[in-house]
RNA sequence: GCCGGCUUAGCUCAGCUGGUAGAGCACGUGAUUUGUAAUCACGGGGUCGCGGGUUCGAUCCCUGCAGCCGGCACCA
């Protein structure tokens, strides 16, 4: 079943440019023992004309030829690869009679789906595990077959592989059906491997058990999902593991709680309740987003709660999204209220009041719009996806022509907003056409034409995501990445050719005559709730001084230096900052210690000297040591320091 | 919604094979007036998520439900 020898000389050219010339086709591993024994023994696998190749996989002609070794970039892929594949090698001597999907690597890993009747129990994995070091270690011969699909369906419906036969069966009758072996063990498979087991190194982990749905539809039987992590080495492994432990320290369920941010409970489920530090920051951004939206023309409004159903057949929501509508009904009244979803009707409706006229154009609408949607009990997490949120909505109507100027300041602002809040990198996703669509190609045409100009303009990184788009309009979606490099989709811009008009609003044009305004539907932040819990994890609780709920504790050494603590406090509150006194009978360490841990950014210690002096130590959050300022001087220090950014200057 | 796991004091967690619960921190009281990451002592606090069952007896076993956690699916 290996490819016959050629009889005819190969030219092998390398990436220098070299070129080699072997008298018959010629594998990897010859390849690279030719080069030198140092190659022959990092090699893990090569690629040939832009391909990857097993090392054993003799190439029949001439080739452009390229070593892959565990120094490059494609070397991960390939080793979770092959770690999946002894995954379900190990999973199949422990279980017999599981079955076997599929397994791709993915980032940081790797998984294998399994269809096995009894449910793996996490206590399974580290018996997994070890397996796996120990078929590593046994450092089993790769082989890469070929066979005809026929004999391969048969074959694997024969040894109970269901699954498998079935991706044989919808596989294109031109792709060639390759069998990997390592030892006696086989697997469909694509490739390529390494040649051996061993090549894979010891350096993964095995990390979560999860259900899946086979080829990902909720329709089908769902299978059992076993996630690894694997790395080049044991270093690797440690950093990755390191910043998942870094990255749950600044979870903002835990920050949340810590820091007397919010809660959530049984009795509400999806919703938070705000505690008044969490409050604060979430009107101290409110606020700041309110400024910037009034100086880029923007009008805010307020739509009601409760609307009648009528109103969400007339837009279409009622018969796509009524099982995700919470209802409200009175038994006074016949009629059926939905809890607003969205805030783009109530809109339209204040657009509907009076006539209005091209001149009125562009006319920006915006709402701090609190949404409900009967979110799947499966989707909420912390406040990041909840039953209950508020966007920061705005529904920009226009003429087909101005949606370009409108785009391009959206994402100015847009990207004044995230570098205001501490994110610089962010890239964009213009999404576009589907199959599925209304609208002429032509309307099409100058939307999308628009929306990426508009993001050229604006200097922002995108790229397509063709088909991805509404079936109303084409959108950007504004992807930002976090201080721990996790990046989260906040932002959006949809145009929209349909709403108005099917809700049956309208403008007199120049011409005279009425016309459909379009709509962009647009968010910067997305959700306050989901932007906070980015915010929090961004910022790992430790905010900056603007956005920050105490901004300084005034705490003191000994109880003689009370009045003068109160009165300092008194002084910076009417100087508008937040600040909180500490006069508890404690030692200055432990007070110390606790606002350190409490995130509180600015740590003001007053003892008899300071009382005297009329100044105050400052310990900064992070820094240990502390700086004498007088009172006087403090507090335009600290004022200017929390001054919001778009205040600045 | 689906698969799996978890649910013990405000928080973090102990509690062997069933005999009605403990620690640290937090909280309260007292002592201590302290100079930059935990002062000492004493004390209060739990219908062991909720309901049903098995048992002489259930935090522990079985079962239904809820919530949470990890994924999957979903996200106008």
């Amino acid at each position: 079943m290996s490819a016959d020898p050629s009889p005819a000389p190969v030219n092998i050219t390398l990436p220098d440019g070299k070129q080699l010339h072997f008298p018959r086709a010629v594998t990897g591993t010859e390849i690279a023992a030719a080069i030198g024994p140092g190659l022959a023994r990092a090699a893990l696998a090569v690629e040939v004309n832009g391909q990857d190749w097993d090392l054993s996989r003799p190439i029949p002609g001439d080739a452009r030829v390229r070593i892959i070794t565990r120094k490059d970039p494609e070397a991960l892929e390939l080793i979770r690869h092959d770690a999946a594949h002894v995954l379900a090698m190990a999973v199949q001597e422990l279980f017999p009679g599981t079955q076997v999907t599929i397994g791709p690597a993915i980032e940081d890993g790797f998984y294998y789906d399994f269809a096995r009747d009894e449910p793996f129990h996490p206590d399974d994995l580290p018996r997994i595990e070890a397996r796996m070091h120990e078929i590593v270690a046994r450092d089993l011969p790769t082989r890469r077959t070929v066979w005809p699909r026929d004999e391969a369906i048969r074959h694997f419906e024969q040894i109970g592989e269901h699954y498998k036969a079935e991706l044989i069966r919808d596989l294109p009758r031109s792709e060639e059906i390759t069998v990997y072996y390592h030892g006696a063990w086989h697997d469909l498979c694509r490739g390529p491997h390494f040649v051996s087991t061993g090549k894979i190194g010891q350096a993964f982990r095995l990390t979560k058990i999860a259900g899946a749905y086979w080829r990902g539809d909720a329709r089908n039987a769902q299978l059992q999902r076993i996630y690894g992590t694997a790395w080049r080495d044991e270093k690797e492994l440690d950093a990755y593991l390191k910043r998942i432990e870094e990255a749950e320290k600044r979870d903002h369920r835990k920050l949340g709680r810590e820091m007397d941010l919010f809660h959530m409970q049984e009795e509400a489920v999806g919703q938070v309740f705000w505690h008044p530090k969490g409050f604060t920051l979430y009107h101290l951004l409110e606020d700041y987003l309110r400024r910037k939206l009034a100086r880029a023309g923007y009008c805010e409004v307020k739509t009601p709660q409760l609307i009648d159903r009528k109103l969400w057949e007339m837009s279409g929501h009622w018969a796509n999204y009524r099982q995700h509508m919470f209802v409200a009904e009175v038994e006074d009244e016949k009629k059926t209220l939905a809890v607003k979803p969205m805030n783009c009707p109530g809109h339209v409706q204040i657009f509907k009041q009076g006539t209005k006229s091209y001149r009125e154009l562009p006319l920006r609408l915006a709402e701090f719009g609190s949404c409900h949607r009967y979110e799947p009990s499966g989707a909420l997490h912390g406040i990041m996806r909840v039953r209950a949120f508020t966007q920061d909505d705005a529904h920009i109507f226009c003429t087909h022509e101005q949606i370009s100027d409108e785009t391009i300041d959206f994402c100015r602002l847009l990207m004044e907003v995230y570098r205001d809040l501490g994110f610089d990198d962010v890239h964009v996703k213009l999404a576009t056409r589907p199959d599925n669509r209304i609208g002429s190609d032509q309307i099409w045409q100058l939307a999308e034409q628009s929306l990426e100009s508009a993001t050229k303009q604006a200097g922002l990184n995108y790229s397509i995501n063709p088909g991805e788009g509404a079936f109303y309009g084409p959108k950007l979606e504004f992807v930002l990445r976090d201080s721990i490099g996790r990046e989260w989709q906040c932002g959006t811009l949809q145009v929209d050719f349909n709403t108005a008009e099917r809700l049956g609003a309208s403008y007199i044009a120049e011409d005279g005559a009425k016309h459909a305004p379009v709509m962009l539907h647009r968010a910067i932040l997305g959700s306050m709730e989901r932007f906070i819990g980015v915010l929090i994890e961004h910022y790992a609780g430790k905010f900056p001084l603007w956005l920050a709920p105490v901004q300084a504790v005034i705490a003191t050494v000994v109880s003689d230096a009370d009045a003068y603590a109160q009165e300092a406090a008194d002084a910076m509150h009417r100087a508008g900052l937040r600040v909180d006194t500490d006069l508890r009978n404690e030692k200055i360490n432990y007070k110390v210690r606790e606002h350190s841990l409490a995130k509180v950014p600015n740590l003001l210690v007053v003892g008899r000297r300071e009382a005297e002096n009329r100044t105050l130590m400052l310990r900064r959050l992070g820094s240990e040591t502390q700086e004498s300022l007088a009172l006087d001087a403090a507090i335009p220090i600290l004022t200017q320091e929390g001054m919001p950014p778009d205040s600045r200057n």
